[in-house]
DNA sequence: GTGGTTGCAAAGACTTTGCATTGTT
DNA sequence: AACAATGCAAAGTCTTTGCAACCAC
């Protein structure tokens, strides 16, 4: 179940308040949909979705998955993201100012925030006459426990 | 035609390397798909550069222009990348260290390189623990003509 | 001649869309 | 009742794969 924090209870209000003004409806897939991916932690793809949700709400279509996770992004509680592969992955739009650090060769995904980045982006944006609105950054290479564990199996060679 | 500079000379020799090595043949399509790409100074998609293939090669397929930039992207002279859409797009690899400044508006890509942005990614990748193996990074904003356009347009109303 | 290569068409993965039915308001 | 939403299947993209004809070595 999801634990209801501070702020998926803000983005569960947003998307229905988002729902009201544009006179869209509620409807149970839908809530199902957004409570999934809520509690999802982010990074997820459709395909995870649709997979949480068929559980808890079986006749789901992939469909409605993909249509509401639009309606999801439009409304600014979720943002689109394509990995390496080119698969949507949608996210969190809420931690606006994070990026993220991807360990190839276990896949794990770690948020992280650099101020000092993010400055020097909007200085380089500046000095090539843009108007920075946003950026995207990914950062690959190998996490502890994969380095680790490179280190004991080429032991054994 | 393509102005045979120094690094286009150096990747069409490293793939020519790969191809001896991995005992695959050179033919004239890999040829015409190498040097169109080269020629294209970097961010070709698959679908610009099998028109521009078509023009000097009329009866080449999609598959093949596939086929060709996996090779290229094996033996390190390409890179592929996703931007927003998720459709992939290819560049040269050896310009190693740039980023990408795209405009939300008119699609315009300016290539930049920061090393002041490199170190913080090196130091944070270190501080989370990670072995920095590579990084994307790309801004989006708007460009100056974009803005000037707009700027414009707006005035009218 | 051998074995990789090509072009085509078919198949695949991911996503969107058309439509009759169902459900919200 | 009106009209949006759903689920399904069909259609669309982009990419990969199977295969017979073909070509480089």
């Amino acid at each position: 179940m999801a634990k209801a924090t501070r702020s998926t209870n803000d983005a569960f209000a947003r998307f229905k308040a988002y729902l009201r003004e544009q006179k869209l409806k509620s409807t149970a897939q839908r809530d199902a949909i957004v409570e999934v991916f809520l509690d999802s932690a982010g990074h997820a793809s459709v395909e995870e979705l649709y997979g949480r949700v068929r559980k808890r709400h079986p006749g789901i279509g992939y469909a409605t998955v993909y249509r509401t996770m639009k309606l999801l992004t439009e409304c600014g509680v979720a943002d689109e993201r394509h990995f390496r592969n080119g698969e949507a992955r949608y996210e969190m739009a809420e931690k606006s100012h994070h990026d993220h650090l991807i360990c190839e060769r276990c896949g794990k995904i770690v948020e992280f925030e650099e101020r000092r980045i993010e400055n020097l982006q909007e200085e380089t944006a500046r000095r090539l006459g843009f108007e920075l609105r946003g950026h995207k950054m990914e950062l690959y290479g190998i996490c502890q426990d994969c380095a680790r564990a490179r280190r004991s199996s080429a032991a054994k060679n």
